[in-house]
DNA sequence: TAAAAATACTCCATAGGTATTTTAT
DNA sequence: ATAAAATACCTATGGAGTATTTTTA
């Protein structure tokens, strides 16, 4: 099982639709239908119900999420402390955005991005897996993008990961 | 990253040597040497100090060991609850067990377990990695190897996962 | 019918095994 | 000298890409 199945698979459960997934992995779209099928393979059950266009969960889909969700947080949360002792300098800015925005937004802003400052690490995190109670020091967001009426401030100029 | 690779690091980094965890996953000894390389250079740092027959962590290592430590709690709980969706007399069994006994125990213990009884899924989890503090309902130990002055009353048979 | 998901096929990269060498106790 | 880790070499399985087909909204 590879952690970046289950990244794949918690886009695709919190309503990203595959093709959109493949734009912001920077993969093919047949690589993360594949993907799907392997992880269910070796979770042993369906978790995703296969009607149509959006794949909605299942109910071991729904219980499986959750556990990813904090599974991911947990390795980014790893990989920052590490990287934080390599070089204090370097930074993870830890994106949030609702799954609306990831359909049309997320894609083009990570990828040009991403090719502008390849050394910074982009975490991505879709607003719905809030399930997280503040697991530790390091698992606060930097940017959140929101519709005009709620947006928060940003701390990312204030060092904030 | 594959989420074996972490599983062999927490081993490694509990002070369990490199061939005994070869004899715990079943695979041969090359093998989890460069895993625990590979996990390296996909972390971007060296973890493990190459001092001789034992591996002890180096700083960005420890760093990263608690983390893992969450990282495959949480995977395991998710495993264990969807196993439970699926098949609520199918249970994980998880063992809690000291470094010092992985060493010597735990191998023999487990292969010949798991060839009488390859449905039911071990959890192993080693005594020093008590970094959690009660993620779930699901993260109790079924089984403890101590020594015999503190031995647990194990709540395996009171259908405890 | 238009957009997305799934399949077929091929290819390559990564992981594993066996044999061997190096290293430390 | 012995036991463990690392390296070399080869093989194989799994993951990815392109092209295509199926499906549904």
């Amino acid at each position: 099982m590879k952690t970046a199945t289950l990244r794949r698979f918690q886009l695709v459960a919190d309503g990203v639709t595959v093709t959109e997934v493949s734009e912001i992995e920077a993969i093919s779209q047949p690589a993360v239908s594949r993907a799907m099928r392997r992880l269910e393979l070796e979770v042993g059950t369906p978790l995703l119900r296969r009607e149509g266009r959006v794949l909605p969960l299942m109910h071991a889909g729904s219980a499986f999420k959750a556990h990813v969700d904090a599974v991911l947080h947990h390795l980014d949360d790893g990989i920052a402390a590490v990287q934080q002792i390599l070089d204090p300098e370097q930074s993870t800015v830890t994106i949030s955005f609702q799954p609306s925005f990831g359909t049309w937004l997320v894609p083009d802003l990570v990828s040009s991005f991403h090719a502008e400052h390849p050394q910074i690490r982009l975490d991505l995190r879709t607003k719905s897996d809030e399930t997280m109670p503040e697991v530790g020091p390091r698992s606060d967001v930097d940017v959140e993008l929101a519709t005009c009426d709620h947006v928060k401030a940003p701390n990312i100029l204030s060092g904030g990961s």
